[in-house]
RNA sequence: GGGCGCGUAGCUCAGUGGGAGAGCACUCGCCUUACAAGCGAGGGGUCGUAGGUUCGAAACCUACCGCGCCCA
């Protein structure tokens, strides 16, 4: 199998050079760097064309290209290719994220190696560092793209950190900030004891984990009260026990205080409304610096907070827990309770929902703290308003539901982080309390320091869509690409990003949205629909895939999964079955050349053209309508499925099949015009979603430059032959019968069999009779011919054959009385329609009809099948 | 707990009122002058369960069972 059979073809043919296996690896780099060199995929903004533009999900810095951005990247590919053969100008724009925690996680591990701390080398020096990191091993993912066949543009690669989307995150904070739309207060916020900074609500990921339930009494005698808590170590900060007003239980207390266990404090017991009576015993304990929802029964009953761990989530209260982390804490803090009997129920292990931090996987502390948010009240309104007006569609429409959840019921976004690297909060602080906020061009009063934080990475890409294209200057990019037509991303960061896109977008810009179209796709998974993960060890690498199968099949076989908002899930298999699907376009391609295939001159008029050049054109008509209304609606899925059947079935197994004696013979020509018409189209057709061999394929089969700059194919209604069809559909037929009936007597397809051919004139295809016996393998009957059998096609047609008395009656029994059955089916099945008064009442004339017509078509079937199992001799 | 979605062939999925489909897998036969990464033929499904609507339900409605995702 190493050998490569390159050489195996009569060289009497040309065959463009082409060897007899498809090799990806040998076209694909040269392919894709001489597309680069000759600045195909650079857009113009002074172009006439009308604009088609998409911005790229920017990757992380950090990031590699996994499979999720495989399947992303090919359907923007496939979009930009589209567009870019229907004659728009088009920019797909690549860049990438700073991705604040996931570099600086980095680069501390970096620096952790050699026993240092980002606080050994202090701010500035660890922010080059980073920098420096950037230079040296930022960024793989943007040689894997090329390996992809990604046709960005290059020229125009954007990062977030870089000076002009700096400056457009430093404009869009201030305006902002005058706005009243960004605000600094004391909140409870999610906290990652390890990163150290706060997370929004959405950088926590809510899991079911195993924990603890321990109902702890407080108090004594009847005034004493029981909650119960998955975090017993907090009681330490707790300044309230909550009930409902109504429980009767406990009307009684409301109003008293309790004595705090291990503390000797005294707490109030308060009513709140929002206290669940059905959860534990009803009454909760209440810690408002470290629970949000005590945070806010705190502040409806102006109860003190009192903060009682670190940012590390270590014990601060001084006693004899202090220093212990919180881990350590809980088991100590339940072990003095119960020393003093105060433990009234344990259960473990309690499954209970538990936040970890989505970059670290560190069970997030809820913390009180001092952080800037983003107001997004009337930003988010805006947000959904775009999408509930048209202005911006979801695709598929569906997920619009969950976007409506999410932007109308948006909690205030915390946007400060306590990191180094990212943009800094461009607030100034001065030395007797002054707050100034610096615009891009400002310098701050002498003598104020800067803030600290920075902000979340989120912010600015929240901004992509305009900051690339040189926002807050007004660009030509931005005049002939802004709004981007499509934002292609997964679902699962429909809140991350887009929704943050559309609130900023719409702020920014004036009231104009982002992008038109949001195409949402899946999540992929493995062949058996199960999430990819390392521990489990179904992790695929598209590189990988792309190094054995070729880009092109990696792509196809993702595209082929990708139904509308579904998940696509992938296997080795298929993509073998993907790559296979390559190999034989090439091979068809390759015999095309061999048989003088061409694309030069006009398509010869129809009355000139054989029933199978006009069949094989109107299938294409037909296939490029599918094809366009398939690309319209994002359905990535039926574009390949559609395309492959055409190829594989109707242009590979048939047409090619039926054109080989005309091919062969004198009077050739036309059909090499049209063959060569066919896959120009069909090569064309495939390009978006296989760039690769479509181009060694379609350079090689019509001599032009680049299929890249090719114009998309459009349907020519002339070419539309339902009569070719119905006579095509009928040869294919007659040919499945025999090749059947051969196949169930055991006759090998080297054995010629004699037969007669009658009543093909019943359905016009008398003059096929030629190819129906080359593609039946059956002889003109001799001397001495002697039908043996008789097959009796549905539409009148006969085939006698000769089998030269060694016909297996048995086996032809059996396969009569099999379609038998199926015509018994058929025919019951219509005469208990039309049997009923009601289906003739209700049912559509057409209806009636078609069940009419099926029944006559069963039973002259029967009738034939009959006389067939009449005449087949006794065993 | 709230919301959304899904149960169709061994596997993964199309089909959304009128003849149960595809890819892969499987069985049988073939080195057939483009392709064995191929060609030809075939087997395989009470469309999750139970009711209902309808002349007619895989599809529409209700309930239940099972699975997944998002949010709290």
């Amino acid at each position: 199998m190493t050998e490569t059979t390159q050489h195996r073809t009569p060289d009497s043919r040309p065959t463009g050079g082409l060897s007899a296996q498809y090799q990806p690896g040998e076209v694909e780099q040269r392919r894709y760097e001489n597309w680069v060199s000759q600045g195909y995929f650079t857009a113009d903004p002074a172009s006439d064309k009308p604009p088609f533009s998409i911005v790229i999900p920017p990757p992380n810095v950090t990031g590699s290209l996994h499979v999720g951005h495989a399947l992303d990247h090919t359907i923007q590919d496939t979009l930009s290719r589209l567009k870019r053969m229907q004659g728009f100008e088009v920019l797909w724009l690549p860049g990438m994220d700073h991705a604040g925690i996931a570099t600086q996680n980095v680069v501390e591990r970096q620096l952790a190696a050699q026993q240092l701390s980002r606080h050994d080398l202090g701010r500035e020096k660890f922010v080059e560092k980073v920098w420096e990191w950037k230079a040296q091993s930022g960024g793989a993912i943007l040689g894997q793209m090329r390996r992809l066949g990604d046709s960005v543009d290059w020229s125009r690669e954007r990062f977030t950190m870089d000076e002009g989307l700096s400056r457009a995150v430093q404009t869009i904070f201030k305006r902002l900030y005058e706005d009243e739309l960004i605000y600094r207060a004391n909140r409870i916020i999610n906290w990652c004891p390890r990163c150290l900074t706060a997370l929004s609500d959405i950088e926590v990921e809510h899991t079911d984990d195993e924990g603890e339930l321990v109902s702890i009494r407080y108090g004594e005698g009847e005034n004493a009260i029981v909650v119960a808590t998955t975090r017993a170590e907090t009681m330490l900060g707790d300044t309230a026990v909550a009930v409902h007003p109504d429980d009767e239980r406990y009307k009684h207390l409301i109003g008293t205080e309790v004595e705090l266990p291990l503390t000797g404090r005294r707490i109030p017991i308060v009513a709140d409304e929002h206290v669940d009576p059905s959860f534990g015993t009803g009454a909760v304990k209440v810690t408002p610096a470290h629970d949000p929802n005590d945070f806010e029964i705190g502040q409806r009953h102006d109860l003190p907070s009192i903060t009682m761990m670190d940012e590390r989530a270590v014990v601060t209260v001084h006693g004899p827990f202090e220093g212990l982390d919180r881990y350590e804490a809980r088991p100590a803090i339940v072990a003095a309770l119960r020393e003093e009997g105060r433990i009234v129920a344990e259960k473990r292990p309690y499954v209970h929902s538990v936040g970890h931090c989505s970059r670290c996987k560190t069970t997030v502390e809820p913390r009180l703290s001092l952080q800037w948010f983003v107001n997004t009240g009337p930003l988010a309104k805006a947000a959904g308003d775009a999408v509930r007006d048209g202005r911006v569609s979801i695709e598929p429409a569906e997920l619009s539901k969950r976007y409506f959840a999410w932007v109308d019921n948006m909690h205030d976004w915390c946007i400060s982080r306590q990191l180094w690297w990212g943009h800094r909060i461009p607030v100034w602080y001065g030395p007797d309390g002054e707050v100034v906020c610096v615009g891009p061009d400002e310098e701050p009063p002498a003598g104020f320091t800067q803030d600290e934080d920075v902000l979340d990475t989120w912010f600015s890409s929240a901004l992509w869509p305009f900051s690339t294209m040189g926002w807050p200057e007004r660009t030509p990019e931005l005049e002939k690409f802004y709004p981007t037509s499509v934002l292609v991303t997964g679902y699962d960061i429909l809140f991350f990003w887009v929704a943050r896109m559309m609130m900023f977008g719409l702020y920014a810009m004036d009231d104009v949205q982002p992008f038109n179209v949001v195409n949402l796709h899946g999540m992929v998974r493995d062949g058996h629909g199960k999430k990819m993960s390392k521990s489990f060890g179904n992790v695929v690498d598209p590189l990988d895939w792309i190094e054995r199968y070729g880009a092109d099949a990696t792509r196809f076989t993702l595209a082929r999964g990708a139904n509308p908002g579904s998940d696509v899930p992938i296997s080795e298999e298929w993509c073998q079955g993907s790559r296979n699907f390559c190999n034989k376009l090439w091979n068809a391609t390759r015999f095309a050349l061999m048989n003088g295939a061409t694309v030069e001159g006009e398509l010869p008029p129809a009355e000139e053209l054989s029933a199978i050049d006009k069949w094989i054109l109107s299938r294409l008509q037909h296939v490029i309508g599918e094809v366009d209304e398939y690309f319209a609606t994002y359905e990535y899925a039926k574009v390949c499925d559609t395309l492959y059947h055409f190829a594989w079935d109707d242009v590979c197994d048939w047409y090619l099949e039926l054109s080989k004696p005309v091919l062969a013979g004198s009077e050739a020509a036309n059909s090499q015009r049209v063959l060569g018409h066919v896959l120009d189209q069909l090569l064309r057709l495939l390009h978006p979603v296989i760039p690769f061999v479509t181009e060694e394929l379609w350079v090689a089969l019509t001599g032009g430059e680049t299929v890249v700059k090719a114009q998309w194919p459009a349907i020519d209604k002339e070419l539309i032959d339902d009569a070719a069809e119905e006579e095509l559909a009928a040869l294919q037929k007659v040919v499945t019968e025999v090749r059947r009936f051969r196949s169930d007597q055991g006759l090998k397809p080297s054995q010629r069999v004699s037969a007669a051919l009658t009543g093909l004139g019943n359905v016009g295809i008398d003059t096929h009779e030629p190819l129906i016996r080359s593609l039946a393998r059956l002889d003109a009957p001799g001397d001495g011919f002697t039908a043996t059998a008789t097959l009796a096609v549905s539409g009148a047609i006969t085939v006698d054959l000769d089998t030269r008395g060694t016909i297996d009656v048995a086996a032809e029994r059996a396969r009569l009385e099999k379609d038998r059955t199926a015509a018994e089916k058929e025919a019951a099945q219509c005469r208990a329609k039309l049997g009923n008064e009601s289906f003739i009442g209700k049912a559509p004339e057409q209806v009636v009809t078609k069940i009419k017509d099926r029944l006559a078509t069963a039973e002259a079937d029967l009738t034939r099948i009959a006389a067939a199992l009449e005449a087949l001799p006794t065993a």
